[in-house]
DNA sequence: TTTTTTCGTTTACATATGTAAACTTAACTC
DNA sequence: GAGTTAAGTTTACATATGTAAACGAAAAAA
C-alpha cells in the first residue's frame, strides 16, 4: 500500500514534518515555536526548512492572507514505513528475522501491540519459506561465500 | 548489549563495511572488486571511502607489505541493531508496535524467524504495558496536542 | 637499474545538509 | 501616511557526502 518513491527527507526537515503531520496544518511560526523549544533552532533555520520541504514537494502551502498554511503531501504512517522498509536495503534479507526480534525486544510495547504483532506474525506464518534467499550482491555477505557448496 | 554510540557511517560507507563484514579482512582491491561490479564504483572512489572509515575508526588497517588488511572494528550485527534502533528516535513510542508490524508484514520470513519472533513476542509480553508513553516533543505528536484532557 | 605496476594519500569538485542572517514586501499601528 | 511588524525569499557559509583524478612511493617486472 506505501509507495516506493524516494522519499528523500533529511533529519532535520523529518523534525519540521512531524510537527505538520501533528498540527495536520500549521503556520511558519507555529512550526518555528515548536522547533525553537525543542531543537533550539532560529525562525530562519525552520524557515529554510520549509521551504526545502516545500520545493521537494513534501508540504503544499496554501495562502492565507500574507502567510501560507502547510500541510503534509505524503502521510506520516506511509513515510515511516517507507524509511523503515527502506533500511532493508542495507541488510542481508536472511537477517531481516533477527534485526526485527532485537526491535522487538528493544522496544516498549504494550498489550495491544504485543496483540497485534502476534496477529501479524500468525498471518505471516502461514507464507513463511524455509530459508530466506539471499539478496545480496556477491562479497557482501556470508551467504555468497561459499555458494556452490554444501551449506553449513 | 549495544553501545549507543553515533555509528556515522554513510550509505556508501556502508557498502564498503558489508563487504568487509563479508569477508572477515579485505584488501583495497578486494573490497574494490565488489563495489565496482556492484555499485561501479572506480577504485579511486572506494579508496576514499575506505580512508574515511579508517579516519572514524570503523576500519582497522593492518600493514600487510605494502599494504594494508583492513578489519571492521565495529561488529555488523550490532551495527545494524543501533541503525534500526537508531530509526525510532524519529518515531512516537506509541507507534513503534505498528511500525514493527509493518516490517513483519513486508518481510520474506523463514519458520525459523517466527518461531524467533514469536518467542521474543512472547518474551516481551511478559513486561507489556498497557500505554506506552509518548516521547515526543510536544507539538510533533498527536499524542500531546490534546494534553491535560480525555484521551480520545 | 630503468620501467611499470600497485597501493595508499592528496587534492578536487559538485551537491546535500545544517544553520542562519540579510533582504523584500505586504500588513498593521500611530 | 510613516514607522514597525511579520512573512516569505535570497544569500551565506561551513561541513558532509558522493565520486574521482592526480600524485608519490614502494614493489615487481623487464
Amino acid at each position: 500500500m506505501l509507495m516506493e518513491e524516494k522519499t528523500n527527507i533529511t533529519e532535520a526537515e523529518w523534525e519540521v514534518m512531524r510537527v505538520v503531520w501533528s498540527l495536520h496544518q500549521a503556520t511558519s511560526k507555529e512550526i518555528s515555536g515548536v522547533l525553537q523549544t525543542k531543537k533550539n533552532w532560529k525562525e530562519a533555520t525552520v524557515k529554510t526548512l520549509i521551504g526545502r520541504l516545500v520545493k521537494k514537494g513534501m508540504l503544499n502551502a496554501k495562502p492565507d492572507g500574507k502567510r501560507y498554511l502547510y500541510t503534509a503531501t505524503i502521510n506520516e504512517t506511509d513515510s515511516v514505513n517507507a524509511v523503515t522498509n527502506g533500511l532493508f536495503d542495507f541488510i542481508c534479507n536472511k537477517e531481516r528475522g533477527k534485526t526485527i526480534a532485537n526491535m522487538i525486544s528493544e522496544a516498549t510495547l504494550s498489550h495491544d501491540d504485543i496483540k497485534l504483532l502476534e496477529q501479524t506474525l500468525a498471518e505471516k506464518k502461514k507464507e513463511a519459506v524455509d530459508e530466506v534467499e539471499c539478496n545480496c550482491a556477491p562479497g557482501q555477505c556470508k551467504c555468497n561465500s561459499h555458494r556452490h557448496g554444501h551449506h553449513h
